[in-house]
RNA sequence: GCCGGGAUGGCGAAAUUGGCAGACGCAGCGGACUUAAAAUCCGCAGGGGCGAAAGCUCUGUGGGGGUUCGAUUCCCCCUCCCGGCACCA
């Protein structure tokens, strides 16, 4: 570049953008133009504001709201840069896009910290959100922080309590004693959701024990079939996560049946005369064949039979180990299959049979009623068990032959399917299986012995916890009135501060005597206060409602405010929720629009789930010393370059392995696109402004139709399969198609990327030169908002580059005018020829047969068939 | 065991509807610029064989089969990796 055109240039750059430090080279100082926007943006704090009162089509863009453990990791960042993505698409496409953050700030960790560091977890907290808050302004995210929602204080954890006394007043949350998984390093308990391999979540090599406690409940299993059911409707949703969810509600539908127990028989007199035991079966067609009936260890009418057997408790006690070590090491269904039997008989009631009761290993107290009927020839399990204990294997279904003639006397057993008939089942035999269900489910319900049941893997939400860092839940006891709701005019119950943490001892929330004792909003009399505090997937639960209207203190929010943004349009994270906070999050939603406060059924439209950031093919962990640190990446490489290395190295969905020098590798790209428009922005240019000339010159052609084809693909990407690391390449390669242009003017040039001289000028017009710049950083946009605007303003753009409206193309102009379409000769590449976009058949097919190297390929040879598809190949088939 | 997802150069990956496998990027090699380096720009590049070279040729998308003029893509069988669920009666 001769020293004069760049003076002159960088005094007109300095006059637009008063780059008083610009620097005497080309090269992309990240550093100096982040910094210079950071302090623009945080000037500005409405910026990024959603307008309430807009006329615009909304878009709720959300990205699942942080633990506020005190610094990002590259995992917040690809999640975020996805939906920062989005959400500046949607504005330069002119929606209304609503994008909050907030701090899911309630939970054990800070107890931790207060513990180890003395601080305590409300200045731990905040002062955590304070740095990773930050560290999101930093990286350049778009967020409404005038939405901002911090679960730990107040304002917001009074809504958790309003919802808790909802609940209770609907008679859906319920205080009951049960066993409850218990966390000794959390010293609390555990939702079955956060209970993984028998370990604790947060724990992995924690096993969870089992304590008989005291808790409160959420009715969630009334909301099953709705939950199940509407996974239909949630076509936005990974097939993934809806089976996930599906499996997890496991709903079984089959027939509970009563077996008496035998007292003719004689007996020590154990179990209370006219016992029965209910069994759960979703075979009943298959009760003829029941051999046995197995009870759970932990089935209560087992503490009766056993109560004056020594030998029976300890071997009843043995299984019960044997299980409990088996749910601890995670390998329940590898578990050696082992019974007792406890000498008494139970009836069947369709034949009247005697069949003798055991206990086994393998049957779960927690699914159905804890007791089977035993079909050893039609169920796996009870046919291991049958052929080890060497119990009657009887018979009672025969498949259905593909060959109606053929008869299947002796199938290979246990025979499980449920194509079949019955036989050896009385008045029964015949029917097929479907039929016998519903004949002996009306016939035992019509004689009283049994019913259709549906059971579900879903248990009722448990929401206590014996920590201090949660909301407090709002109940009070009364000596006189027993348990009696806070009234709602006294919320919030203040979570007290102050207070000596320790992990031992229960509720550190009991140990404060100011906080226990209340008065009863009945009687007046003294009550004791509940010292637990919610789970804190209740925060999580309906906080993006709260976003809508944050700053309400009459209500969790208004409903017409949150009508008008809800459902949210695109949810993005990890999949790691995919149980846990989406599924209370879905019943949530479902129990609010019970209460009237909203009409939709599902919070979440879209849901996408994105991929881990791996690093040398493992997770990112401190004691594999392969973690990155945002921070660290932004020093060296700029926030741009973070963000787009974190979207580029792979379609988002999937994981992303880390490599440092994939990053390097962006940041060449940016200066790249930086050096490109430093030497081509003329604004002054008398022609900058004027239409792009219809007749073109054929390089300048070239680069227009190069130009057209990238927004397209962009712009398909966007709206369809979000592989945004193949959006980058076209972008790339339109960046290379104008330095390859370049290039050509100027062969032995210094630097290819500056288009100088008259001759340059007139092959690629100026007009033309600002379209293709301003649409480069209009693509460019929504992945690296720093350097954008920067070249944004360097064009000489007034507007704010936000919402400057999105790129159209022109299919006519991005349309190929000539391809190089391959020739094969039986499927192998022979030859290519170059042939116009609109060739017909039969002149590409003439072109083809031409050509010499197809000549000699097909010498002497007889055409059999000629393929030709168009703009794609010819083939030719010979013999 | 069941249900998903995946396997493509030295590496991350692309190929959107069955049509030129490896776009784009990293690392590598060569060249230009430089006293030199860095930075930058240009070019080469799946593997094997032949050739001085242009080029020619064979082979190649985890493995085996099939459908098709043509398969990374569709079908069947198998191996391995990742995730989820799991004596769920």
């Amino acid at each position: 570049m001769p020293q004069q055109d760049k003076m002159q240039q960088e005094t007109i750059i300095a006059g637009a953008t008063q780059h008083a430090d610009h620097p005497s080279d080309d090269r992309y100082d990240c550093q100096r133009v982040e910094t210079k926007w950071f302090n623009r943006w945080q000037s500005d704090p409405q910026l990024y504001a959603a307008d309430p009162g807009s006329a615009k089509k909304k878009y709720y863009v959300l990205e699942m709201l942080p633990y506020p453990s005190g610094a990002l990791h590259m995992g917040h960042v690809r999640n975020y840069s996805i939906g920062d993505a989005l959400t500046r698409y949607m504005w330069m496409n002119g929606y209304n896009v609503l994008h909050p953050m907030g701090w899911d700030s309630f939970g054990l960790p800070a107890e931790n910290a207060a513990i180890q560091n003395n601080t305590p977890p409300r200045q731990w907290t905040l002062g955590n959100i304070a740095k990773m808050k930050a560290q999101m302004n930093r990286l350049g995210f778009a967020y409404d922080w005038s939405r901002e929602v911090t679960t730990c204080l107040p304002d917001y954890y009074r809504w958790n309590q309003w919802f808790f006394l909802k609940f209770y007043e609907k008679g859906l949350a319920y205080r009951k004693k049960s066993k409850v998984n218990w966390c000794p390093k959390c010293a609390t308990v555990l939702a079955n959701e956060q209970v993984v391999d028998g370990c604790c979540w947060r724990h992995e090599d924690t096993p969870v024990e089992q304590r008989e406690l005291e808790q409160w409940f959420l009715r969630i299993t009334n909301y099953a079939d709705e939950l199940l059911r509407d996974l239909d409707k949630l076509g936005g949703w990974p097939e993934k996560v809806r089976t996930m969810q599906r499996n997890w509600i496991g709903r079984s539908e089959g027939t509970l049946v009563d077996f008496k127990l035998d007292y003719s028989q004689p007996h020590s007199g154990f179990g209370p005369a006219g016992a029965t035991i209910s069994v759960f079966t979703t075979r009943v067609d298959t009760i003829f064949g029941a051999t046995s009936v197995q009870l759970a260890p932990q089935h209560p009418i087992v503490a009766d039979l056993a109560a004056n057997k020594p030998d029976l408790r300890a071997k009843v006690d043995q299984l019960i180990a044997e299980q409990r070590k088996a749910k601890e090491v995670g390998d329940i269904g590898e578990i050696e299959k082992h019974g007792v039997p406890t000498g008494r008989y139970a009836i069947n009631p369709f034949n009247g049979e005697k069949v003798p009761v055991w206990v086994a290993n393998y049957i779960l107290m927690d699914y159905g009623t804890g007791a089977i009927m035993s079909v050893p020839a039609h169920d796996e399990r009870d046919y291991d068990f049958a052929k080890k204990y060497k119990l009657e294997i009887r018979l009672v279904i025969l498949p259905l032959a593909s060959d109606p003639e053929e008869t299947i006397a002796e199938p290979p057993l246990p025979f499980i399917g449920h194509e079949g008939s019955l036989i050896n089942s009385d008045s029964y035999s015949g029917l097929e299986c479907a039929d016998a269900i519903k004949k002996m489910t009306a016939e035992a319900e019509k004689r009283g012995f049994g019913k259709a049941t549906t059971t579900y893997r879903l248990k009722d939400w448990g929401i206590s916890r014996q920590r201090y860092w949660g909301t407090p839940i709002p109940m009070l006891y009364c000596e006189k009135d027993g348990i009696v709701p806070v009234p709602e005019k006294d919320l919030p119950v203040l979570l007290p501060e102050n207070v000596e943490i320790t992990l031992a001892g229960g509720s550190p929330l009991g140990k404060l005597p100011e906080f226990v004792n209340a008065t009863c909003p009945r009687c007046g009399g003294p009550a004791r206060r509940e010292t637990d505090t919610m789970d804190t997937f209740v925060d999580s639960s309906w906080y993006f409602y709260r976003y809508t209207d944050a700053r309400n203190d009459r209500a969790p929010f208004d409903s017409k405010t949150a009508q008008y943004w809800f459902p949210i349009d695109q949810y993005i994270g990890g999949v790691e929720h995919a149980i846990l906070h989406l599924i209370y999050s879905r019943f949530w939603t479902k129990f609010m629009r019970d209460l009237g406060l909203i009409g939709n059924d599902e919070p979440v439209e879209r849901l996408f789930t994105q991929g881990m950031v791996i690093k040398d093919g493992a997770k990112m962990s401190k004691s594999l010393g392969n973690v990155v640190s945002p921070d660290e990446m932004i020093a060296r490489y700029g926030a741009d370059a973070a963000r787009l290395y974190s979207l580029f190295a792979a379609p988002p969905d999937r994981d992303l392995d880390w490599q440092d020098s994939g990053i390097e590798g962006i940041r060449k790209f940016l200066g790249r696109v930086y050096r490109f428009v430093v030497r081509n922005a003329k604004p002054d240019d008398p022609d900058w402004s004027k239409p792009v000339p219809a007749d073109l010159p054929p390089q300048a052609r070239a680069i227009q139709r190069k130009l057209h084809q990238t927004i397209k693909r962009v712009t398909d990407d966007f709206q369809g399969r979000w592989h945004f690391n193949t959006c980058i390449s076209a972008i790339m390669e339109l960046v290379n198609a104008l330095y390859s242009a370049g290039a050509a003017f100027q062969p032995d040039a210094f630097d290819s990327a500056a288009f100088q001289t008259e001759s340059e000028k007139s092959f690629l017009p100026a007009a033309l030169l600002a379209e293709v710049q301003r649409s480069l950083v209009l693509l460019l946009a929504p992945f690296a908002p720093y350097l954008s605007h920067e070249l944004w303003e360097m064009l000489g753009e007034k507007g704010n580059l936000l919402k400057a409206p999105w790129p159209k193309y022109d299919a006519v102009l991005a349309k190929e005018e000539e391809f190089e379409i391959p020739v094969q000769i039986n499927g192998k590449l022979r030859s290519r020829i170059v042939v116009s976009a609109d060739a017909p058949e039969n002149v590409v097919l003439e072109r083809a047969l031409a050509d010499e190297k197809v000549q000699s390929a097909i010498a002497g040879k007889q055409i059999v068939k000629k393929i030709f598809v168009t703009g794609k190949l010819v083939n030719l088939v010979v013999r």
